[in-house]
DNA sequence: CCAAAACCTGACACTAAAGTCAAGTTAAAT
DNA sequence: ATTTAACTTGACTTTAGTGTCAGGTTTTGG
């Protein structure tokens, strides 16, 4: 008994002090994250989150004080992850925008649960997202629609508003995580490969780019 | 006081006899979808639906067994739509797809409550929809398919695998109904006009259609 | 090693909503 | 006009979930 205690101690080691919340409240937000896909945000339930959790309900109202405080972490942690965006990294449309294109749709395969639950908070009305939407999301949509403009000013593409070339490639990108299931009903497959995704991105930056005359 | 009355019986009139169930399932079902759309499926209540009908609770019992009843038909509607596809009125992919995308626009506009029902359906795991997706949905996607490769055999367009061409459509055209509230935003607009909406159909076209090689 | 802080959890009280029912009222048809 | 079917509704029962708390255990820092 001995033994076993002390190798249990040994492996508890591992976790720095002061990382039993964090622990825990990856467990808790990751069963969640699931809870609220299946069910939405008020179909969700604390029960079946703990449940899902492996922990007492009681101990999930000890991390978080309702629902709505675990929805609100997903949430900011999903909108870290927009801001992330690879505009910028040259000033060439060609190869900003293919590159924007891949990462979405990279993104869109890796992160099917963060687009998701982004999407249905969107179209449920975005309740918890005004303040973002106002600040943080219209400062970047403004500074890309000028980067955007510029090239067109320089007749390196044809004149399109900025706002619905992002718009059709958020919605062409988005589109494989969002309606997801019924891309893989059309295409008759369980799972998409990483050749799926790739033959994807090539059709989507040739779609885009030539149709907004970056390429012939 | 009379008057008020005559006028008001002449209005009922117009119903015919045996119309009181229809009449009050549209009351019901039009209460149920704003009802959804707020709380999603499972955060919407019946007894909220029955107040925003103004009609007590246990009567919308009468009339549908429980939620997933009144759902089922609200969702059934929204399907019938869908078939309405404009494809086939001609064999020339400019006119075919250029109408299809302007149909699709102007559903967004005017249907976007619909729309976003529908989506939030897929990106919940689309419980209710499996059968549809496996029949008629892919019995309609293999046809319309076949169309574009054809068009693609004959050199009428490049060679773009027509599924990820038909979600190019779909994830652009519907953004604008299941994303609306980021739209409005990045516009700076509380709603869209009929201008901004036939802009964005003529943007889209373009895109689209120049992007695989339709037009120049 | 030992306090203090952090963590854990069963139990309890409370609420919102669902679904049923029986007793009524209104509409339809002959 | 009457009776049968359709409709209406208040009241009741049941269920699933929420949030809090007190008393215990474990972890941490010195």
């Amino acid at each position: 008994m001995a033994d076993v205690q002390i190798i249990k101690l040994s492996q508890v080691q591992k976790k720095k002090s002061g990382q039993v919340r964090k622990k825990n409240q990856e467990v808790i937000l990751k069963a969640a994250e699931m809870e609220f896909l299946k069910h939405g945000f008020e179909g969700a339930s604390i029960k079946r989150i703990a449940e899902q959790a492996n922990i007492p309900r009681a101990n999930v109202h000890y991390y978080y004080k309702n629902k709505e405080a675990i929805y609100s972490d997903i949430l900011s942690r999903i909108l870290e992850l927009w801001d992330d965006a690879v505009i910028e990294t040259s000033d060439d449309p060609y190869i900003v925008l293919s590159e924007y294109i891949k990462a979405k749709v990279q993104y869109a395969k890796t992160n099917s649960e963060a687009s998701r639950i982004f999407a249905s908070e969107m179209i449920h009305g975005a309740p918890r997202l005004e303040e973002y939407l106002a600040t943080d999301f219209k400062q970047w949509i403004d500074k890309v629609s000028a980067i955007i403009q510029g090239w067109i000013d320089q007749g390196k593409m044809d004149p399109i508003n900025p706002l619905y070339l992002l718009f059709c490639i958020w919605g062409a990108t988005q589109h494989y995580a969002d309606f997801g299931i019924q891309v893989k009903a059309a295409m008759g497959k369980k799972t998409l490969s990483n050749q799926d995704f790739d033959q994807i991105s090539q059709t989507l930056v040739h779609l885009i780019l030539k149709g907004c005359g970056i390429i012939k």
